[in-house]
DNA sequence: TCTGGGGTCCTAGGACCC
DNA sequence: TCTGGGGTCCTAGGACCC
């Protein structure tokens, strides 16, 4: 068997822990720069507000119900996600994080008596522990259990556990249950499956095994065991390292000189820098991109990227923010308002799997990996920023966040002052 | 006025090899 | 007139996830 505990409208939550009056209360949580709703609690849906929906769409819906609107706080949810992730790993052999809000646990080979009762013990204990709700789904297979974990917020009557094997059980709840809204089955399939005939996840287990590799491929197949009962999608506890790493921001105005650019994108380099550190990886190419807004369509549009390599690989702070803002330099244009922009690592290798050139300059690359590690140490403890250079202007990221909580978990201002 | 920011995997097709 | 039969690697784009 296998346990899907996934947090309910899980930014909402978090929120609420540290203002319980906004219980049974409209909430929503936007996106970066206050653009969009990205959590909504069980109010807020059942007043409308959709999924991904622009805040200045919504702002009747908002005003007219007394919505609370909060901006993304990452630093908390984080941290209430490391919470949850404690809790559960002390009740299961084996846990898989598959994002913020979610995790999967192994409990093939694990001695559990009454998984129905397990569920909803884990589900109370990850709520007395930390303050989230969490639907816990058990079932034979991933897909399954993700469906199970939707049914606990459906009827609350579950308390928080499902246990869905038998088969008639399994019938029942797909025959009811959207083919849309299963793991791995998206939008775009939308059409094919409507023209198929297949309107819920029933449906598609019943399709020919031929119609399904034909029309929805690998990924597709794989559903399709897995909604009748056979497991075919690992089991991951161990993390790879990212072969991507981005970070990017649209901004709150659009940025029309040079040195704003350059600033930003500098600030956007610094934290891939401690994300790539983090993963114990180098990059070998970085590429500086930015845009401007793509949905004033009579304005000038423009999308601009410089790619920088770095035979030798390199985690280095100031080896890449120089680069970055070298970078934006080159393509800065002043014809154009720039809405968005950011950097890419697109070339990542493993530090102790990756052979520099015999000819590098070690002296200087070990002093500059002292400083790296200095700027870690630093920053890591009292915030990002903190410590930077003088091309990242004063470290911040001109985004919006008018609605921002404060980081009631991770703020560092309150504690005792420390000597460097 | 105002519209997020990350990721992964798979596949088809082109370039190149012998 | 007739013009093989394999491979590999890389990339872009599509589909999916949260």
């Amino acid at each position: 068997m296998f346990a899907l505990a996934d947090c309910n409208n899980f930014f909402v939550s978090c929120e609420r822990v540290f203002r319980p009056d906004l219980e049974g209360r409209p909430v929503i949580v936007l996106s970066n720069n206050d653009g969009c709703a990205v959590a909504r609690s069980n109010e807020a849906k059942a007043l409308g507000i959709k999924m991904g929906a622009p805040l200045f769409k919504i702002r009747d819906i908002v005003e007219r119900n007394q919505v609370t609107v909060f901006s993304g706080n990452y630093a908390l949810y984080g941290d209430m996600s490391r919470r949850v992730q404690e809790v559960l790993r002390s009740q299961a052999p084996s846990v898989e994080v598959y994002s913020i809000d979610e995790a999967f646990l192994d409990l093939r080979g694990a001695v559990i008596d009454d998984f129905d009762a397990y569920a909803k013990r884990v589900s109370a204990l990850c709520r007395k522990l930390t303050g989230i709700p969490v639907s816990v789904g058990i079932a034979p297979t991933k897909t399954l259990a993700k469906i199970a974990s939707k049914l606990c917020k459906q009827y609350p009557k579950l308390r928080g556990g499902c246990y869905m094997h038998r088969p008639q059980d399994i019938e029942k709840v797909l025959r009811k249950f959207p083919v849309d809204d299963v793991w791995g089955i998206g939008r775009r399939s939308m059409k094919k499956l409507a023209y198929l005939g297949v309107a819920t996840a029933w449906d598609y287990a019943q399709l020919r095994e031929y119609d399904v590799r034909k029309n929805f491929a690998l990924p597709g197949w794989r559903t399709w065991k897995e909604l009748r009962g056979v497991p075919c999608i690992e089991f991951e506890d161990y993390v790879e390292p990212r072969q991507h790493l981005c970070v990017s921001r649209s901004f709150a105005k659009e940025i029309d000189t040079v040195s704003d650019l350059c600033s930003q994108v500098a600030t956007f380099a610094d934290k891939a820098v401690t994300k790539l550190r983090a993963q114990g990886s180098l990059t070998l190419e970085m590429a500086v991109f930015a845009m401007t807004n793509r949905f004033h369509e009579d304005e000038p549009q423009n999308f601009s990227s410089q790619l920088v390599t770095f035979p030798d690989g390199t985690d280095d702070h100031r080896t890449v923010v120089i680069a970055a803002a070298e970078g934006t330099r080159r393509l800065f244009d002043p014809r154009f308002k720039y809405k968005k922009a950011g950097v890419l690592f697109t070339r990542i290798v493993q530090k102790d799997e990756f052979t520099p050139s015999l000819f590098r300059d070690v002296e200087a690359g070990e002093k500059d990996a002292r400083l790296s590690q200095v700027l870690d140490a630093i920053n890591g403890t009292f915030g990002n920023g903190t410590v930077r250079f003088g091309v990242q202007g004063d470290g911040t990221v001109l985004s919006s966040h008018e609605f921002r909580s404060p980081c009631y978990t991770t703020r560092w201002t309150e504690l005792p002052k420390v000597r460097i």
